[in-house]
Formats: C-alpha cells, structure tokens, sequence
DNA sequence: ATCCAGGCTACAA
DNA sequence: TTGTAGCATGGA
C-alpha cells in the first residue's frame, strides 16, 4: 500500500514582517542549526531535517530527510509565521533602546521548540557560553538521538526523550562533557519520565506556577526556567536575566520594561540580547 | 595565565 | 533573609 498523495519536498512560505534566518537561529534561542556552504541553514525540526532560505519575502524549506512529514506546516508553527511581529515591534517603539533593538535585531522570531528540548538545552546553557553550549547539545544528540537518515547519507539526531536520558546514569552521560550539569539533566529527565513533571500541563499553568514547577527540578533556578518557558512554552511574558540582560537592565532599565512591552517582554528581551552582545560597550558604566 | 560564559546549589552570617 | 564560594569546561 503506498499513499496517493505524497508530501512536497520543497515548499514556499509566504512570510509577513521581518524574517532573519541568521539571526534566528544563532541569537541563543535554539543551538542545533548551521549554515550551509550555500547560505542555506540546516536544522532538525522533530525528526525531520529541512533546509531553509530566504528569497525577498518568501521562505523556502527543502526537505533533507527521508520522512514525510508535512513540511507547510512544520516550518509555518516552527517559525512562528502566522505570528504579527510588526505588531509586537510597534509595541517597542515606547522606548529608545528598544527602538534601536527592534532596527537591529527585529527579523529574530520566537521559535516554536518543543518543552523538553527547551528545558534540557538551558539546563546545559547554566554559566556557559554560547558556542559551548552548542558542542555540549550535539554531543548529547550523537549519543543518545534516534538517527535520522538523509537523501545525500548524512545521518542527522533527534534530541533525545526524557525516558531515554532517564535511564543514565553520570557516568554513561560523561561523554556529553557536561560537567557539574549532567546532575541535573539527569534530574529533569526522570522527573519528567516519571511524570512527576508533565510538560503538558505547564502549557496550562501562568508563568508563576509554571515556574514554580519546573525549579521543582535541580539545577532550574529563575534564568533557566524563564528560558525554557519563553523558548520551549512560547510564554511570551519571561523575561530571563542572564549576564548580558542583566547589564542592561541594570543601566537602562532600573525600573523594568515600560508597562506596555511586559506582556511580551521575552521578544523584547531577545532583541535586546542580541542587540547588546554585537555592542557591548552601550552598557558601560559612564 | 586569568577571566568569563543565556546560573544554581549549598552554606554562611 | 541576603550574600557569595564553588562548580566543569573550554575559548578569549
């Protein structure tokens, strides 16, 4: 029996509002795409391996992998598409510093990752660094993944199940390198597994209680469990303090963000971080 | 070599 | 309650 209809390998997305692949991709949200010889990015959404690009205001998404997963719709929730970023950017133009963020940085949208993706990456992003924390998750991908195979032979990972990294022990995780995280990797992975934790319910629960939950998990303090809600959750209103924000906040906003942009301070959070990694000395003392 | 990185835990005081 | 040393690793 094969399928009447089979999926499009290559489709075309019409995209409203800014759009930067690059920026998207390597502002510290998500750590598993790179760049192609071509300009093209490559990255596994779920189990599916694609290759995006732009071309004026449309998206193309070319599949790598051998499944047929629909890619329409796969790159349209992964991409956040239908989302209305010329409307959110109009909420930041209240402040100056936001302004310049948004100039700068405002084709950088909120990926739609899965939660324990989210969760587990910025558990590994503690007192780390970008680059880093990128090795640390392919590694932890190429040990514990379920292979993907492509069309060219490449072999891509997933990111691993809870229930997969719940039966490790520290030593069997040793070659991830994760350090003083691995404890608590482990830890997220069987409250998860277990179902201690359900992902699926925090959908449900306001930031408060949500956060609550997830620093339930050793190793979640305030910062990661913002990260993995904002970036695995889409709750739109955390707003994680790293060092950079930090920094930021500190000078330009004693006070917090203007009223307006709270609801969806994570977004403004992004632009911002982005904004002051590339210029690091707009938050020089004076 | 020292400092730092999308921080948190454990323990002082 | 608030403050901070220590933590693993590796790049700058």
């Amino acid at each position: 029996m094969s399928t009447l209809v089979t999926a499009s390998d290559i489709v075309s997305l019409p995209v409203s509002g800014p759009l930067s692949l690059e920026d998207t991709f390597f502002c510290g949200q998500s750590f598993r795409w790179c760049r192609q010889p071509d300009g093209r990015y490559a990255g596994i959404i779920g189990s599916t391996v694609v290759s995006l690009w732009m071309e004026g205001s449309t998206l193309y998404a070319e599949r790598l992998s051998l499944d047929e997963q629909p890619l329409d719709t796969l790159c349209d929730d992964y991409l956040d598409l239908h989302t209305d970023y010329e409307g959110l950017h109009a909420l930041c133009q209240c402040d100056e510093l936001l302004r310049r963020s948004v100039d700068f940085a405002g084709g950088i949208r909120i990926l739609r990752q899965q939660p324990w993706e989210a969760l587990c990456t910025f558990i590994l992003s503690q007192n780390n660094n970008i680059k880093r924390i990128t090795g640390l998750v392919e590694r932890l991908c190429e040990n514990f993944g379920e292979p993907v195979s492509c069309k060219d032979g490449s072999i891509w990972y997933t990111f691993p199940t809870a229930q997969r990294l719940a039966e490790l022990t520290p030593e069997q995780l040793a070659p991830v390198r994760c350090g003083f995280r691995a404890k608590y990797v482990l830890d997220a992975a069987q409250k998860v597994a277990s179902g201690e934790i359900s992902l699926q319910a925090i959908y449900h629960l306001p930031t408060p209680e949500a956060m609550e939950t997830l620093m339930q998990i050793q190793g979640v303090g305030p910062k990661v469990a913002q990260c993995a809600l904002l970036f695995g959750w889409y709750k739109l209103d955390c707003l994680p303090r790293d060092v950079w924000i930090g920094r930021a906040m500190d000078r330009f906003f004693p006070d917090g963000f203007p009223a307006q942009v709270l609801p969806i301070a994570g977004v403004a959070q992004q632009y911002l971080f982005h904004y002051v990694r590339a210029h690091p000395e707009i938050c020089d003392k004076k």
